[in-house]
RNA sequence: GGUCUGGUAGUUCAGUUGGUUAGAAUACCUGCCUGUCACGCAGGGGGUCGCGGGUUCGAGUCCCGUCCAGACCGCCA
């Protein structure tokens, strides 16, 4: 037996028991005739003490030998300090070594195994296992663990079956770029790795397993963002012989489960908007509603004066913010600067300081009165004391900017609360999305998204103004889940299909499989899947998912640690038949 | 594909207008200390200033190229 306890269990109740720890040397205080050693595991650290009196002088002398990171094993008897110390659990303790063995020696590490660490991103993620060892990491993994226990006991509890779907699975041209990989013994072929296992999900319905869900990996082969990884893990789920609303209270109860268990805060129903309604009032179909600062289109009460920058724009659009009129000139310039940025591709700001004795100062004062500017600081719900920021052009760009304005100044003002959580369902999203490369119409949520029943007449005329029975998930600005009532039947999807620009051919080359099972009583089924990283990491107060993933890529989509992607030798590559064309 | 920021000791960073031998903190090593726990004190070692080229009497500093890292835009059905 290695040991008799963790490092984080011994107490007071605990002296003179005789007791076989094991751990790595967090810290060594060498006071010469007094040693004392600091030992971690993933529990806690426990203090051992080496002296000359109490000890030999030989296991004094081993004690110095020590350093950081090693492993070592020690007997010994708990004894009561002599200066405890209450910051730490087993701070009224010590142990008293009898026996001291080195289980291996260690590399001093590139960076301090401490809560603040004095190591950069960079050298934390080549050594992750060392990362791993200190709190915050540590901590976040056994965070992850948790809400995914939470996620099975709700959805076991209701029901849900989990099952496995293949990773080996077939290349699609829809949506991301497909991760691939070659078939050794297919000649010439390729598998694709999944980006969700949606068709399969569909196949389970059809099945008969009518509620299913998968803590599942998906892969992407697109650019990485600080929330966004190439391989990834979703909660997949999906139900058969069911509504949206079925949907929508289902899932709502799993949210609310996981805050409450997770976080101890019960939230109440979640508010609903349309799509449209969000892209109107925060200019985004994933609004953080932790805080107001709604748009007000202003359209109207400011394209009737000489101003042609408005007259000419499509969209005039303004946010009130708060205490915003006491900004100096030049922080309302670097606003200004900022809105300007290329990330952002405004070509500039107009504004309107409310003072506190209810007259306006505006940057346009030279075309607009007081009446005027009264009227927007209505329309945006101004008060005395804010200021306005207005924005215009074409209508889809400027709800871009002004949101993104309004984010950053939310954030900047601290109203973007990590501890409070907001959740929001966005439902009847669009079905279709115009693409301006490919000059065709793209699935918005997928290719196996049933429009609304009263829109589908729209198909031909206005496809742009068909609703689908599509629902996102919100949580303080950030996409947690999506997903939408499924068309069932195979005619259905094969109108769907040839709407997206596949001739019959190709639909039934891509998806026979699904169109066929459809053909064999395939219920009415919807469902949704949870990024399971983001949701983690949002439960967790952060914006990055990186420190809840084990062993994450970097921006690049490397592994820095094991040094992947790599190339492979020829060998390899003549069994696959394939020629490097580099 | 693009925009921006950064790369200097093991690590995190500072480095002025281009000018003497490139600094600090921390980590590491040595010594002192019997109640430390961010201990303290004294001393020490540690640098291809990412890489390549250019300008200059002189480059960590300026210019060009390149590589790497991070944030964002595009992209992410």
């Amino acid at each position: 037996m290695y040991r008799s306890h963790s490092c984080g269990e011994l107490r007071a109740s605990d002296i003179n028991t005789e007791i076989t720890l094991t751990g790595w040397v967090q810290r060594i205080k060498d006071l010469g005739s007094l040693n004392w050693v600091v030992i971690r595991d993933r529990y806690g650290i426990t203090q051992l003490v080496f002296d000359e009196e109490r000890s030999s002088k030989e296991l004094l002398e081993n004690s110095k030998k020590l350093g950081r990171e090693f492993v070592i094993q020690v007997k010994g008897t708990v004894i009561e300090r002599e200066s405890k110390n209450p910051n730490m659990p087993t701070g009224d303790i010590e142990i008293l070594v009898s026996e001291l063995t080195v289980l291996n020696k260690s590399h001093t590490p590139p960076f301090t195994i401490e809560d603040e660490t004095d190591g950069g991103e960079d050298i934390r993620m080549k050594y992750r296992y060392l990362d791993i060892r200190r709190n915050p990491v540590k901590n976040s993994l056994i965070f992850r663990h948790q809400v995914g226990m939470q996620v099975r006991n709700y959805l076991s509890n209701e029901g849900f079956i989990e099952v496995e779907t293949p990773y080996l699975i077939k290349s699609t041209p829809e949506g991301a770029r497909d991760f691939v990989v070659p078939s050794r013994m297919n000649e010439g072929q390729f598998y694709a790795l999944p980006q969700s296992p949606q068709t399969f999900k569909q196949l389970l319905m059809v099945g008969g397993m009518d509620k299913y869900f998968q803590i599942v990996k998906c892969f992407r082969d697109e650019d990485l963002r600080a929330d966004r990884q190439p391989e990834f893990t979703q909660i997949d789920c999906e139900m058969a012989f069911v509504e949206q609303e079925d949907i929508l209270n289902i899932f709502e109860g799993l949210t609310r489960h996981l805050i409450s268990e997770i976080k101890g805060i019960n939230i109440g129903d979640f508010p609903r908007m349309t799509y449209d309604e969000a892209m109107q009032t925060y200019g985004n179909d994933k609004p953080d509603i932790r805080f107001e600062m709604k748009f007000g289109e202003l359209n109207d009460i400011a394209q009737h004066k000489e101003f042609n920058v408005f007259n000419t724009a499509e969209l005039v659009v303004g946010i009130a913010v708060p205490g915003g009129a006491s900004y100096t000139r030049k922080e309302i310039d670097k606003l200004i600067d900022w809105v300007k940025r290329p990330q952002v591709g405004a070509l500039g700001m107009v504004y309107v300081k409310c003072n506190e004795d209810g007259t306006y100062k505006s940057s346009v004062d030279k075309f607009y009165d007081q009446e005027d500017l009264a009227k927007w600081a209505k329309r945006t719900e101004a008060k005395a004391g804010d200021l306005i920021c207005v924005l215009s052009g074409q209508t889809n760009k400027v709800r871009a900017q002004l949101s993104a304005l309004r984010m950053e100044l939310a954030e900047r003002l601290g109203l973007r609360n990590p501890d409070e959580f907001a959740p929001l369902w966005v439902v009847d999203f669009p079905l279709l999305e115009w693409d301006e490369e490919t000059e065709r119409y793209h699935a918005m949520h997928h290719p196996f998204t049933s429009p609304k029943p009263e829109d589908i007449t729209l198909l031909d005329t206005k496809p742009g103004d068909v609703r689908a029975n599509a629902y996102d998930l919100v949580l303080n600005g950030n996409e947690i889940g999506g997903g939408s009532i499924r068309i069932h039947d195979a005619a259905t999807q094969a109108l769907m299909l040839n709407h997206l620009g596949f001739t019959p051919e190709e639909a039934k080359e891509q998806f026979g499989f699904l169109m066929d099972a459809f053909l064999y009583g395939a219920p009415p089924h919807g469902g949704i899947a949870f990024g399971f990283d983001r949701l983690v990491a949002i439960l967790g107060g952060q914006e990055t998912i990186r420190d809840f993933i084990a062993f994450p890529k970097n921006n690049s989509g490397r592994d820095i640690m094991i040094d992947a992607p790599s190339t492979i030798d020829n060998e390899q590559l003549k069994e696959l038949n394939i020629k490097l064309d580099l």
